[in-house]
DNA sequence: CTCTCCTGATGAGTCAGCCT
DNA sequence: AGGCTGACTCATCAGGAGAG
């Protein structure tokens, strides 16, 4: 999109005028580029078509992960998420060392990428929660868990203003990047209070199928809510929920 | 140097049309 | 007049070639 830059110098393309800076001054122009039918055909552009191919292959893997989460990301994603799970995305594909040029793909890439990865970048699970955890993936039972050892909620969570309580949720899920398809199972703790007096030792066990040969995720949240008159409401529609990445299995 | 083209998915923004 | 809805467009993510 076309920004201001100054009165009336301007940056980016309205209409079919693209407007940009050089050295030496603004300019404005018709927009040109290559023709898509050249794209498509020409031989000189096999490099750019495989570049295509990877991202989308980016694209759609991202789509299918963030599906398989579908019910954790409802309260915990920001607007920017999807490009910057497509982003992390090409980094996996791109880390597969034995595909041709254009056929890199996620199986043989480098999931763990996704270690650490924020699906909500206003409330980082980094920085909201300083509890310590532990997760394992289990291939040979399937079981995908989280422990956290008894810590004290108001110390161990940096929670925003208006928080009461809070929940502890995560999933475990089997994601077949080349059949579109998915395994999940999510926990969640009761609604705890964010107060001085320690939690019990939490565990979570999410279950997907034993001796998979899929890529296995574990991610890992908090949801914040506010007490009024003994009802509990979600802080905020949620956009102060942290979601993260945190262990993957790649295979 | 800086732009557009393509790929997939998606939230955000725009706009016409319609109802109250 | 203002609000809602569906249809549509655009920017975002990466990267490589060609145009001006």
């Amino acid at each position: 999109m076309a920004q201001q830059k100054g009165i009336i110098k301007l940056r980016g393309t309205i209409g079919d005028i693209t407007f940009y800076k050089t050295k030496d001054g603004h300019i404005a122009r018709e927009k040109g580029g290559v023709d898509a039918k050249r794209i498509a055909n020409d031989p000189a552009f096999q490099r750019t078509r495989e570049n295509g191919s990877e991202f989308g292959r980016a694209g759609k893997a991202g789509k299918i992960l963030r599906a398989s989460i579908r019910t954790l990301l409802l309260n915990s994603a920001d607007s920017k998420m999807v490009s910057r799970l497509t982003q992390s995305m090409m980094k996996v594909i791109q880390a597969d060392s034995t595909s041709a040029r254009g056929l890199r793909n996620v199986i043989d890439g480098e999931a763990e990428l996704l270690i650490g990865f924020e699906f909500n970048i206003n409330a980082t699970l980094g920085s909201c929660l300083f509890a310590t955890y532990e997760g394992t993936i289990d291939r040979v039972t399937g079981a995908i868990t989280v422990d956290l050892a008894p810590f004290v909620p108001a110390n161990m969570i940096a929670a925003p203003a208006g928080t009461t309580h809070f929940k502890i949720i995560s999933a475990g899920t089997e994601v077949d990047f080349e059949s579109e398809t998915f395994v999940e199972s999510h926990s969640e703790t009761a609604i705890l209070s964010w107060d001085m007096v320690p939690t019990a030792t939490i565990t979570h066990t999410n279950m997907v199928t034993p001796n998979s040969t899929k890529p296995l995720f574990l991610v890992l949240g908090l949801e914040f809510y506010q007490e009024v008159n003994g009802k509990m409401y979600t802080l905020k529609n949620g956009s102060y929920n942290p979601l993260a990445m945190v262990t993957v299995s790649g295979l």
